[in-house]
RNA sequence: GCGCGAGUGGUGAAAUUGGUAUACACGUAUGCCUUAGGAGCAUAUGCCUUUCGGCGUAGGAGUUCAAGUCUCCUCUCGCGCACCA
């Protein structure tokens, strides 16, 4: 008897897809489009292609998106599925650094090890349209967004402190930081003072908060993305200064509470402290800024002990009139709201606590303010603008030049990409510029000077932007990856975007906020359709080693889904065990034992459909019930149900016997979890693998069970006629006369409840 | 601390709208088969009970003819944010 031999038959249809190219994308200006079909745009976040290769995470992620595009596409849809890398970043600097190897070289071996590793998985990937980050057809698009963000005053620099992280050299974004750790390397960041660019996604706070609602994505990551943006309505108020000219503007949400605000805090970084200290309390002012400041922001948010120290100047609370001493305090930040509170102990813990530990007066507030307006009314956000500038080698070079005067001034577009120039040493040093400053020919550059009105030598901007800006218009890259006219077409944009599923288990505020402030900015320049570039998304759990634990080189747990594949159990299994490992929401951890269980699956369908056919059953309803739980299943994305009720049917057939029919659909509903096999059955039958029609008409059984409770429990089951269910007297006669239902209703019952479509009779005795 | 989830057999889990709890798979047990394999096939498998039956979805209460599902309280775990005024 002929085996399963899934590497024999998935080679077969790679090398078919390859040379055939089936998964091509038809732009609506393409030959063969077809305009009645409808459109679905699907995508995973393009995975860093790191020297490992794939891992089981990715094919997680991957097969989601496959399962889904193979599901649509065999319904009819026009279905686009691209694939890129991002492949600007540290992973691949620091690599450099290391081993010598230059990240332009390290980056091509590791996209073209991932594409082959891809492929061997079967996606359904339209490869005429792969993008990749780091290629300047690519990034020479980034910096045109740049610029266009720059050109509306959207992309702007400002000195202020960053977070800087001392191992990778550079800043990072609020995103990047994690609990006071560098996301990438894991050490503890610093503040320093630096000019960095910004780009302004505070401009759009209240409209990516707003617009959260209406969007078809998991409610945890809205919620995150609501506590991020994290709007306060309050107000900001003036307190003069006791014997000054000058005033301290606070913010609060509570204005209500100003008669009992006794002090005011400044945070340490505040600009008027210089101010507001005296010939007494200069020294210690200075001092405990000076601490603060080197504090590492690990240390302030460890030690919640209240520190501070009094400035030596009082304001004058403007309700009571009263004079109330100004202080300093790291509890107070100085990125949000005006970095100054007006303290009010009797209304808030931590104001409280400091003024008990510094003997401050604790004054409770009028509860029956009338309402006259305090201050000016102001709303706030936790979210900061974006900082994108990097001192880093391997990433999108800014398009900017500075004039000997030190103002930027754009790169012109018939300029661009501006590349980035080979260096011999990546290494980035303290001097806050990266590597690209060593390059000294391509730092000189001749640009027009608006102010002089003359092409004029100017030095290039030697950061680069941070990762998260290409990866922020890359979706609508892929309606037009080689357009060299423009970052996109406009006519194909507007056919295939908004993306309609887009799948991912990372990025919940940093990349998926970013995409969808780009979108806004873009639609105001009228230059996208739409407002929100990702209509549905489905974040997928991670998988874990089979002792439940991360997976990891060091702990030598890691699964390599090559090595599954190449052990001989194949690409479908892989995939299919994949999906019935659980929720595609859950994290779940590996066991080998169960890949087998889906390999056992396969094969008995491979026996099914080339051993055992017979031709005497007539499984028409059931077939029909699981083209519809299968149909329904993938549609509200419960992928481990659908295959385990194809594992059901498998053992129906096996029961039953199998005709030509039952094959022709198990095969057709398979496909998207094992597109090689199922090609290969679907060949052999002679079938195309067009989604099967459900006949909703032969759904109903002649005979149906009626479950039959006593007081809410299981007392009998009957078998009658489908034509019955509408007569519940009969129905009633029938339960009655069951020996196990009379011994529980010796009389009549008091009440009887009958409910047809969950064909359930309930009986109170 | 605040916010959001989740808790079901030995294990991963199912139950979509309040209506048969534990589908499917792993594991385990028994049997069959033979090309003796990392096989394949069949049957059984929540707990207690000889049977009838009783109990059972973290624990406790409640609503309902009926609760894994709804309400309240408690416990545990996970995730996110974390001095945001």
């Amino acid at each position: 008897m002929d085996r399963y031999k899934p590497l024999d038959i998935e080679k077969k249809w790679q090398k078919r897809w390859e040379t055939e190219k089936p998964f091509r994308a038809l732009d609506p200006t393409a030959k063969d489009f077809d305009p009645k079909k409808p459109k679905k745009f699907l995508a995973e976040m393009f995975p860093y292609p790191s020297g490992a290769g794939l891992h089981v995470g990715h094919v997680r992620n991957f097969t989601i998106v496959d399962v889904l595009t193979r599901f649509y596409a065999q319904q009819g849809f026009n279905v686009l599925r691209p694939f890129g890398y991002d492949t600007f970043g540290l992973p691949a600097e620091n690599y450099a650094i290391k081993t010598g190897v230059s990240p332009k070289v390290a980056t091509e071996t590791n996209v073209k090890n991932f594409r082959t590793q891809l492929k061997r998985l079967g996606y359904y990937i339209d490869w005429d349209r792969e993008i990749n980050t780091s290629d300047p057809n690519y990034y020479r698009w980034t910096q045109w967004c740049f610029l266009e963000l720059f050109k509306k005053g959207l992309a702007y620099q400002k000195e202020s402190y960053q977070w800087w992280c001392p191992e990778d050299k550079t800043v990072l974004a609020n995103e990047q930081v994690e609990n006071g750790h560098c996301w990438r390397c894991g050490a503890e960041v610093e503040k320093k003072k630096m000019k960095q660019w910004f780009f302004k996604i505070t401009a759009y706070a209240d409209e990516l908060l707003d617009e959260i609602d209406s969007l078809d994505w998991p409610e945890k990551i809205k919620t995150m993305q609501k506590n991020w943006i994290g709007r306060s309505e309050g107000a900001e108020i003036d307190f003069e200064v006791a014997g000054a000219s000058t005033s301290i503007t606070v913010f609060t949400t509570r204005p209500n509470t100003i008669s009992g605000a006794t002090f005011l805090v400044l945070a340490p970084e505040h600009p008027l402290i210089k101010s507001l200290v005296t010939e007494n309390t200069r020294e210690a002012v200075e001092a405990y800024c000076a601490s603060a400041l080197k504090k590492s922001e690990i240390e302030r948010q460890e030690n919640k002990e209240k520190t501070g120290v009094f400035t030596g100047s009082y304001a004058i609370n403007p309700y009571t009139k009263e004079k109330i001493p100004v202080w300093v305090a790291d509890y107070v930040l100085i990125g949000y709201g005006t970095g100054a509170i007006m303290a009010v102990p009797a209304g808030d813990d931590r104001d409280r606590e400091f003024a008990e530990k510094f003997g401050l007066p604790v004054v409770d507030w009028e509860k029956d303010i009338p309402k006259k307006p305090l201050g000016t009314p102001k709303v706030t956000y936790r979210m900061r603008d974006w900082l994108i500038s990097r001192q880093r080698y391997w990433g999108c070079p800014i398009p900017i030049a500075y004039d000997s005067d030190g103002d930027p001034h754009p790169i012109p577009e018939d300029q661009l990409p501006v590349r980035i120039p080979e260096v011999k040493d990546f290494k980035p040093d303290d001097s806050g510029r990266s590597a690209l400053a060593k390059a000294e020919d391509w730092l000189k550059v001749k640009v027009f000077n608006e102010k002089t009105g003359k092409v004029e030598e100017m030095t290039r901007e030697t950061d680069t932007l941070d990762g998260y800006a290409c990866s922020s218009w890359y979706l609508w890259r892929y309606a037009s990856p080689t357009e060299k006219s423009a970052a996109w077409d406009p006519e194909k944009i507007q056919y295939w975007e908004p993306l309609d599923i887009y799948v991912g288990a990372d990025h919940a505020v940093a990349h998926l906020l970013y995409i969808r402030f780009w979108a806004k900015f873009f639609a105001d320049e009228g230059k996208l359709p739409f407002r929100e570039p990702v209509k549905k998304l489905l974040y997928n759990g991670y998988i874990n080693a089979p002792d439940g634990k991360k997976m990891s080189k060091s702990k030598g747990n890691v699964i390599d889904p090559l090595d599954v594949i190449d052990q001989g159990y194949g690409a479908d299994t892989l995939r299919t065990y994949e999906m019935f490992i659980g929720p595609y929401d859950l994290d779940a951890a590996w066991n080998p034992r169960s890949v087998g269980g889906v390999y056992r699956f396969l094969s008995r369908i491979y026996n099914l459909a080339f051993t055992k056919l017979e031709n005497s059953s007539n499984n028409i309803i059931t077939r029909n019930k699981v083209i519809k739980k299968v149909t329904s299943d993938l549609s509200r994305a419960s992928f481990n149900t659908a295959v385990s009720t194809l594992m059901e049917y498998v053992n129906t057939l096996y029961k039953s016997g199998a005709e030509k029919d039952d094959i022709i659909v198990l095969a057709k509903l398979l496909k998207p979890f094992a597109p090689h096999l199922s090609s290969e059955i679907l060949e052999k039958y002679n079938s195309d693998d067009s989604w099967p029609k459900l006949d909703e008409s032969l759904l109903e059984e002649e005979i149906v069970q009626i479950i039959v409770q006593v007081n809410g429990k299981l007392r009998a089951r009957l078998n009658v006629e489908a034509d019955l269910l509408d007569d519940e007297a009969k129905i009633l006669e029938t339960a009655l006369a069951e020996e196990n239902v009379k011994k529980f209703v010796p009389n009549s019952p008091k009440r009887v409840i009958y409910v047809k479509k969950s064909k359930l009779l309930n009986l109170v005795a």
